[in-house]
DNA sequence: CTGAAAGCGCTTACAG
DNA sequence: CTGAAAGCGCTTACAG
């Protein structure tokens, strides 16, 4: 069982009144950045300083320091759900990044729920974040308006929205990328399991798919996109439906995501379809699983992590009003037995 | 572009100054549990400071208020890797449980290595944290025994540990139920990717199989038990050695996580093997792609999302100093095509 | 019932 | 180069 005595932390004052002097000073000496401390203090009384600050193990308090500087040094992510591979993946990036800079970072889940996702908003801007991530922006939402017209600092990542600044994966390139390998493993009947219609990530590799699908001289059958969760259950009802209404059998699906991939994959199977010698897949992230899976998944490989720390680095630019750039990771394609 | 010219927020001197009384009357109603503020204010004047209160969307500043009651309100989880399912699912359980009783919680990736083990401990604890949570404690590690040493609150969960609190499934349980159904199956040669030798989830769920196993007449080979990774990697790697070193094939295998049963499984896979009709496979934790996997993993559903919350709940008891008990939620066995 | 003061730990202009 | 003061927003014994 815990005893709850933890022993005081270290603080300024008790540097100063160790060292004899005042607290100001050694202060003055911690946040000057030169070794020599230009103007805080004399060489000799910043060593000391620095040395006991070091044998006491002195670390600031950073609530503290916040009150007064106005800044507190918290950045909010909100993601749709942690739960998804994707999100984590982006968030331990920015969990690394925001670290780097001293920064700690909250994140909480939208359930890519509008309500939710101003309820989270307002909680973290409670707690006096600094800036916010957002990683479950919507294409037709209203809130990253209203939260620019409020002056607040924040940044998207994973899902780009146009006039905000966003970390993301190229993903119009991961749609080309598989379109090319599609085509040039000589199918033409095709069908794309596209995501949610709300998210830039969906659209953007649909779009990309099928633009440059044309462009190779193929046809897309209406009916054969289908908007659906980025989950494995969206993944084979978005087959369900193909399957039911396409007027001619795709030989491969492309979906926006792994786990969509899976579902697909499991919807195919119990059609009595092989996956990979019957029909080809592809999905999108290269998520570990991907090339483990029993019967491997060819898939868009993107930045996840990268991206994440990206979008710190952006939310880094905006919070020192620099100007920001959006920034997109260039994917590839790893191609696997699914559609090999 | 963001602005950045965000609007201070409303302070209690604000309301104070607004409503021509003294900031301490403010903030004696604002923490006046009862409508009335007994003791607090007159019923008249609290109902005037909370009606505006809530007109001017007034929000306690968190890090102020800490500074002065010397708690941050702040929570630290600590696990493997945040990208590992089980573990995002059981923070999600952290973060709602923590939100719901007005703490703010962090999460920090150790990677399960014992230098950054210590190196996020105490960068959560120079935050001012006011407890942790350890969800990747080993059972061979020092940290924790230290971390009580030194009177710091903190709870387990996921792993649990001797002597410290714990939110955990109640593994043993569920390697039992795995032997049963087994068992009635009518398998008598078994193997077991047991996962990592240091968790104690990997350990009691494969003696909670090897004990009930051995009480129900069956043996288990030497060489049939294999220390692996929690990872598809770790999975494929395990059924690798077992199908090297057996004396007799199995004709079952127990993955103590769903991720090594998808490796597993691909292994088996590519030895020419049907999961489900040459060899049975079963997981642990049933996650999300365990039922949507092309062939349907049977696997042990452990309540994550409870044991997360469970946790906050235990780690509240230990802040407060009561006494506590760790907890282990009952899992239950989903039987699927992979075992059925 | 309500005001006034002190102080949490830190930072930062301001003197000297 | 260094000290002293003020103040960030809040809470809490203490008076009256």
């Amino acid at each position: 069982m815990n005893e709850s005595s933890r022993r005081r932390p270290v603080t300024i004052k008790d540097l100063a009144s160790q060292l004899g002097i005042h607290p100001s000073t050694v202060s003055r000496v911690l946040h000057s950045e030169a070794e020599v401390a230009r103007g805080a203090a004399s060489a000799e009384t910043a060593r000391r300083v620095r040395e006991l600050a070091r044998k006491l193990e002195y670390y600031p308090h950073p609530q503290a320091a916040g009150l007064r500087t106005g800044r507190t040094s918290l950045l909010g992510a909100i993601v749709p759900r942690l739960s998804d591979l994707v999100l984590a993946m982006m968030y331990e990036g920015v969990e690394e990044a925001a670290a780097e800079l001293n920064y700690s970072a909250f994140v909480m889940n939208s359930r890519d729920d509008p309500g939710e996702q101003r309820r989270k908003t307002e909680i973290m801007l409670a707690r006096r974040v600094d800036g916010l991530i957002f990683g479950d922006a919507h294409l037709d939402g209203t809130l990253m308006p209203e939260l620019d017209r409020r002056g607040i600092p924040f940044v998207l990542m994973n899902r780009r929205l146009d006039g905000f600044p966003s970390a993301t994966c190229d993903d119009i390139l991961g749609g080309e990328l598989v379109a090319d390998h599609l085509w040039e493993k000589g199918h033409r009947q095709v069908a794309v399991a596209a995501g949610e219609a709300y998210a830039s990530t969906g659209v953007d590799r649909t779009s990309g798919f099928v633009n440059r699908w044309r462009g190779l001289g193929g046809d897309i059958e209406p009916g054969a996109v289908v908007w659906s969760g980025f989950d494995t259950a969206g993944g084979s009802q978005a087959v369900e439906t193909i399957l039911q209404t396409a007027r001619v059998m795709p030989t491969a699906v492309f979906a926006v995501n792994d786990f969509a991939a899976i579902g697909a994959m499991g919807a195919l199977r119990s059609r009595g379809l092989t996956v990979g010698q019957d029909i080809a897949v592809v999905g999108f992230n290269d998520t570990p699983i991907a090339a483990q899976l029993p019967i491997p998944l060819s898939s868009v490989r993107s930045p996840m992590l990268e991206i994440g720390k990206a979008a710190v680095q952006l939310l880094r630019k905006v919070l020192n009003r620099e100007s920001t750039d959006s920034v997109r990771l260039k994917p590839d394609l790893q191609v696997r037995e699914s559609s090999g």
